[in-house]
DNA sequence: CTTGACCTTCCAGCAAGGGGAAACCTTAGG
DNA sequence: CCTAAGGTTTCCCCTTGCTGGAAGGTCAAG
């Protein structure tokens, strides 16, 4: 299989495609003419990594699950604490952007959102006191 | 006022005054050494900015913000429109995260976590459906 | 006069690819 | 056999929002 079709079958383009091979993911094995041929387990593999990508992993975590799932040796409670400090930042993403969100759905509601220049929203972002999340 | 005394109010780094003045959203006046001297209005507006990246607008959006700021003819449609274009980002990302946390909350429930390596996460992830958000 | 803390510029790099050039390969059609 | 279209290769630059470092100029204190 060339790299478009594998490509089209995970989800991907060939560009994500040779990065991740450039990232050291996967590695593919070239035909006589130097193109990439994709095997099946390179396609399952694929598929692991856009699933873990599209929740959200790194590409580093995504090398660490990766080693992982090529073991059969591993302990489950490795993959867990992988998984956990994925889950513990995204929840700390998630309180940030709630806070955003607040903070500007306040904003928003205060602004008539009319064509005079009094703006609660330019008001309140220059006198905020710490909105950081 | 300094560059280092100002991104300390500002509570930024020097670095990222340089940034942003790089970026065209502020210009400080130099000093006859070369040094950048930051008034009491680069301050307000360097606090602005401060604010508005706390909000998680990008720097395109705090341009525009800015622009607003400082025109005493805007209408206030104008700053709500770029607000509620963010808010809505904002809300995809937060239900983008949300699925992710979902998804990986119910395979880390699920793992053991134990020496052994039968792992539900790993398999959740290489069996994933469609997880995007 | 020297030391240390500033300041200046530029250059490199991070994540995670996207865009596009220049060159090669392959396949179908005339 | 030749050509045109489309796939593939490598390469390097662009993005976003900075951060770090190197090489050098300046400034205030002792």
């Amino acid at each position: 299989m060339n790299i478009n079709q594998a490509a089209r079958a995970a989800g991907l383009t060939s560009k994500t495609l040779r990065y991740y091979e450039d990232q050291g993911l996967v590695s593919f094995a070239r035909g006589a003419n130097g193109y990439r041929v994709v095997s099946a387990e390179d396609q399952q593999r694929l598929a692991f990594i856009a699933h873990a990508r599209a929740l959200g992993f790194s590409i580093n975590e995504c090398r660490e699950l990766l080693s992982l799932y090529g073991n059969p040796e591993r302990s489950s409670a490795d993959v867990k604490a992988v998984a956990l400090r994925h889950l513990a930042d995204i929840e700390h993403k998630l309180r940030s952007l709630e806070q955003m969100r607040d903070t500007i759905a306040g904003l928003v509601h205060a602004c008539a959102g009319d064509d005079r220049p009094d703006c609660p929203i330019l008001a309140g972002i220059s006198d905020l006191e710490d909105a950081k999340g």
